[in-house]
DNA sequence: TTGAAAGCGCTAACAA
DNA sequence: TTGTTAGCGCTTTCAA
């Protein structure tokens, strides 16, 4: 390894025989250079292949353009594909990314990992580990201390607080209303573990459409799993003992719905004929299950984006007016997918 | 949000009646501190709840305790799978991550992307994203002028780097063998694309194991596709329609292995009796797939922490001896998981 | 249009 | 055991 030792603004200066202010103005395209002077500098800029330091920037500027990211889960689809959206995001907008995964879903000692995160003076957070049980709990007491712009992905609605969400009470009830109009009558449910909001809201869904058709909705009818496909396997196999008239099902993610139509084969029934089914998340290998999936199609990719623009937008704000925007709640549409799993060919 | 001004050293050693520099020493865990005034500092610090900047520490100490991660395609199963255990090795190592995502697969304009990671002092960087094609040709120019530590993820052996692979060879010689043990004689091959190191590996496992055994092995007896599931499906229709005596498939991932086995109910075709399928990643999933898949599963989150693992300790060998240290390279064993898609129960 | 001085928040090196 | 001085590499502020 060559010893190029380290070059800095002020190497730059010497060089260029001008104060290291005229050289950082060139770097911050300010207009008072002259043309000659920036030109001189710019070249020797890349002659030295000087590149100027972020963290001197940061620390005396004030400004990082940084954020931090803290995620939980990046083993499954839905997180990585949400990270995936917030890296473009924060690359289109020229920032960059501090990334922290929560050890355990349920992580409810956050303060530390929020004050490590500023202490690289981020200019922000975006929250894009899901809401389970309490532990939102900290927000309480916590979000007035954090002072620290954040905003939070795909929880319960709060006007106090900024969220861009999809809307998984919506999907629910797509997924419902949709074998409702096939004229199935017993539609069975399988949860995502229910101290999940997302969970939840899609059981919810089911219920109140259920409810709104006049069809009953019992114990009985639904199962709860932990998203995976074996859970999902305990889970129909519960069903079809509990519920034997089933005709439909409304499985609470693509992975355990996998796992249904794994057992439906398996026990001989067909599919739509006697059993219906749509899942939720619409991952690419659903439409190559055996039938192809049904399912809600959520845009992860989309709402890690509009996360980032969107706490963008609050930094800038609080920037220039020096006090907190207010609060934003963003809902994005899910979309039904209609395949063999609900509608034979 | 209240407006608690920002607390830094000064203030507290002005509060505590000391040097900053003594608070420094109590931060850094310095012995050479008395009890008494350690106590003091440590119960300020505490009650004013004090967190030192770690930019400016950076800045003035030489290390930043954060390395820079490439990645490439968050949303396959995996890369996020590599990131998480990337996450993982870094925390327990109390590293943070500065993440950055190409936005193409081939991206070979590297440069600038290096420089903005070590623009932020990092102390090394993980390069996550797959070889392809020709994406490594930069190493060649740049590698000697980088002056950072680098280790690459899954890619083919070379002395003068450090390396961290899963052994894709042997996972295809596994497949292969396996369904040769099978007495099975007409073995297709659906391979990844072949610009994908890993997937050319596998292939070449394939041929190899095809020729040891002393079975032939035709252009018309593989067929390549591009990891999807859609690509399989193009893929085992083509296998199908050229190769119709084929009674055994290795199939370069699980994702295109599950269209095959779309395809081969959709036909009419028994698994495993007529067609042996074999996959490669052990994703969960394909445990519930129907049948239940064959596959080798590699380690992925094991190979993200020994990532950073081995990482940390270039950078600390080169701290120590001012020298680079003798590159490394650690190959991972895949591992053979045999269910029904070869094996009827 | 340019430069000098001060400072961002911390640690290193030395002195007391 | 503690404090002083210098500086990390940059930007801000003010003066020329």
């Amino acid at each position: 390894m060559i010893d190029k030792k380290k070059i800095t603004i002020d190497e730059v200066a010497k060089r260029a025989g001008v104060s290291r202010q005229t050289v950082s103005r060139v770097l911050n395209h300010r207009p008072d250079v002259s043309r000659e002077t920036r030109k001189q500098i710019e070249d020797l800029i890349k002659k030295l292949d000087y590149h100027p330091s972020a963290i001197a920037r940061s620390l005396s500027s004030k400004k990082s353009y940084t954020i931090g990211v803290v995620t939980a889960g990046l083993k499954f689809y839905g997180p990585s594909r949400t990270l995936s959206g917030i890296t473009q995001g924060a690359e289109e907008l020229g920032y960059s990314l501090l990334l922290k995964e929560l050890s355990s879903f349920g992580a409810n000692n956050v303060y530390p990992l929020i004050q490590r995160i500023k202490a690289y003076h981020a200019e922000g957070i975006i929250w894009a580990a899901p809401e389970i049980g309490d532990n939102r709990k900290w927000l309480g007491d916590l979000l007035s201390e954090i002072n620290i712009p954040i905003i939070f992905l795909t929880m319960q609605k709060r006007e106090d607080i900024s969220i861009v969400a999809i809307d998984n009470y919506l999907g629910g009830k797509l997924a419902t209303e949709h074998l409702i109009s096939l004229r199935r009558r017993n539609i069975g449910h399988i949860s995502g573990p229910l101290d999940w909001w997302e969970a939840c809201q899609r059981k919810k869904a089911w219920e109140d459409a259920m409810a709104s058709a006049g069809l009953p909705c019992e114990k009985r009818m639904w199962a709860e799993g932990n998203w995976s496909s074996k859970s999902g396997k305990f889970a129909i196999g519960e069903l079809l003992t509990n519920f034997p008239e089933m005709d439909a099902v409304f499985v609470g993610n693509d992975q355990m719905a996998l796992s249904v139509l794994q057992s439906a084969i398996e026990r001989g029934i067909k599919i739509p004929d006697d059993l219906a089914v749509v899942g939720f998340d619409g991952i690419p290998e659903s439409e190559f299950y055996s039938p192809s999936l049904s399912t809600v199609y959520q845009n992860q990719d989309e709402l890690g984006r509009l996360a980032v623009q969107e706490l963008i937008r609050i930094v800038d704000d609080k920037l220039q007016n020096d006090k907190m925007v207010q609060p934003h709640q963003i809902m994005l549409k899910p979309e039904l997918i209609v395949r063999g799993s609900t509608q034979a060919r």
